[in-house]
DNA sequence: CCAATAGTGTCTTTCAGACATTATAAC
DNA sequence: GTTATAATGTCTGAAAGACACTATTGG
C-alpha cells in the first residue's frame, strides 16, 4: 500500500489474479469431511477442487462477505463459522502464472447441510479427510491448502470451542464429547470433559429439554447467545 | 481458483489491487516499537504507513519472498523472522477502490538494525508502541493492521519461543526474560521461567562464553542450529 | 428386577507458583 | 570481607487425571 510511485503504472499488467477459496469442514460418517467440486473448466478440468471463486467488488464488502456468498452460490451453504486461513501465492500453484488466493475455513454442522441443487449437483461431493488429505489429488495447491485448514482446526480444537459450530442448535454434552473424541483421535475423560465445560460458559441448558432414550435422560445445550470460540485457559 | 467461467473474461476489470504490507517489530528502549514510512505519494500523501508495495512476479517466488524483497528494498532490514499475519480486503481500505494485501509481521532483533541510508531516510522512524497502536493516525487501514500484529505478537510470546528473535545470537537467559517481561508487562519467576526454557530444549549453551560484571559470569546461550519458533506445552 | 447412559464425587499424583539458598564474579 | 547477580533447590497448594459411585429412564 506503501511507495512512491504512481500506483496505476506499475499494476496494470502486474496486478496478479485474486481468488478466495474455502474449505468446508463437517463431521460425518465418524470423521472430518471437506466439499470438493470437481472442475468444469481448464487448467485441471475434471480435477477435484476447494469451492472458490473470485471476488465481485460491486457485491462483496470485504473478503469474508466474498467467501459466505461463494459458499451460498457455489455450494448452496450459509455457514455459521468462516474463519480466514491464509494467503497463498505464488507463480507455480496456477500453470498461468503468478496468481494469489485467500483461504478461508467453514465449519457446518452435519445435519441440515443442502448441497445445491440443480446443474452441478453431480460435480459436488464429500471426501472424508483421512490424515490431513483426501485421496484424489486436487487441483492447483488445493492439497496444501487443505492440508494446513485441517492442522489449524485439529489444533484448535485442542484449546477452544470450536467444535460447536459443528453441533446441531441443541445437543446433550456426551454429543459433544464424541465430536471432540472423533477430531482429536482420542478418548477423553467425562467427569474431565464437563469440568471444562462449565467452567468455560459458554453453553447453557435448556429449560425443560431432554434426550429420551431407555435410560437416564440427557439435558440437551446450546450455544449461549452472542458468544462467539471460546479460548480454554490451557488444553481442553 | 474454481469456476466454470473463462478466467480473463471475468477478472480483466474485476482484478482488484494487491498488495504487501509488513508489520516491522522490534524491542527498543524498554518496549516494542514499529517501523513505519511517510507516504511521498497519494492517497494519505504525508501520512504514516506500514512498510508495504506491490508484488513483482518476476523477482517474487512466494508471497513471503515479496515480503522478504519489500523489507530489504525499503526499510534495509534482512528480517530472519516473517510471519503472514492475515488478509485484508474491502472496498473501503483505499479510497480508490477494492483493494486486497497480505500482511506480514517482521521481528528483528534491536542491535544491528540499519536503516536504509539514502534518499528516504527522513521518511522511515521508529514509532513506539503504545497499547496496541502507534500516535499517529495512519494510511489506509493499517491502525487496524498493526493492531493485529501486536496482539497476534502479544498472545503468541504467551506460549511460544517467539522473542528470541528479538535478540541478538548471543544472550543471557536473563536478557531472554526480561524481553517476555517487556513485551507482556508482567514479571515472572527466575526458577519458573529457567524450567520451561530447560525443557523446550530450544537453546543451547555456548561453550566457554560468558558475561561478565561484578558477579557471577552468566552463561552465554543461543538457539540451536536449525530450530524454528517452539511451542510450549502451556503458557511460558 | 436389569441394562444403559447421565451426571457427580473422591482420591492421588503432578506441577505451577512462591520463596529460599547456594555460587561466583568484581571490588 | 561486601555487593550484586547467576543458578539451583525446596515447599505448598491447586488442579489434572483416573476412577468410583449415584441417578434416572425403558423394558
Amino acid at each position: 500500500m506503501t511507495g512512491n510511485r504512481d500506483m496505476t503504472a506499475e499494476t496494470d499488467f502486474l496486478r496478479p489474479l485474486v481468488t478466495v477459496d474455502v474449505v468446508i469442514l463437517t463431521l460425518k460418517d465418524g470423521g472430518l469431511q471437506t466439499l470438493l467440486m470437481k472442475r468444469a473448466a481448464e487448467p485441471f478440468r475434471g480435477d477435484w477442487a476447494l469451492v472458490g471463486g473470485y471476488i465481485h467488488p460491486e457485491e462483496d464488502d470485504d473478503l469474508e462477505a466474498a467467501a459466505r456468498r461463494i459458499l451460498g452460490v457455489k455450494a448452496g451453504i450459509a455457514a455459521p463459522y468462516v474463519e480466514q486461513l491464509q494467503g497463498f501465492g505464488d507463480r507455480r500453484r496456477d500453470p498461468r502464472g503468478w496468481t494469489v488466493t485467500f483461504a478461508y475455513v467453514a465449519l457446518i454442522a452435519s445435519e441440515g447441510m443442502m448441497l445445491s441443487k440443480g446443474a452441478n449437483a453431480d460435480s459436488v461431493a464429500w471426501w472424508p479427510v483421512a490424515g490431513s488429505g483426501v485421496e484424489p489429488a486436487l487441483a492447483f495447491d488445493h492439497t496444501r491448502i487443505l492440508a494446513a485448514a485441517v492442522t489449524r482446526i485439529r489444533n484448535k480444537v485442542e484449546y477452544t470451542s470450536l467444535p460447536v459450530h459443528l453441533m446441531p442448535p441443541c445437543f446433550t454434552l456426551t454429543d459433544l464429547q464424541r465430536v471432540y473424541e472423533q477430531i482429536l483421535g482420542r478418548p477423553m475423560d467425562k467427569s474431565q470433559f464437563r469440568r471444562r465445560i462449565a467452567e468455560a460458559e459458554f453453553l447453557e441448558a435448556v429449560p425443560g429439554e431432554f434426550r429420551l432414550a431407555s435410560n437416564r435422560p440427557a439435558q440437551l445445550y446450546r450455544i449461549r447467545a452472542g458468544l462467539s470460540t471460546i479460548f480454554f485457559d490451557r488444553t481442553i
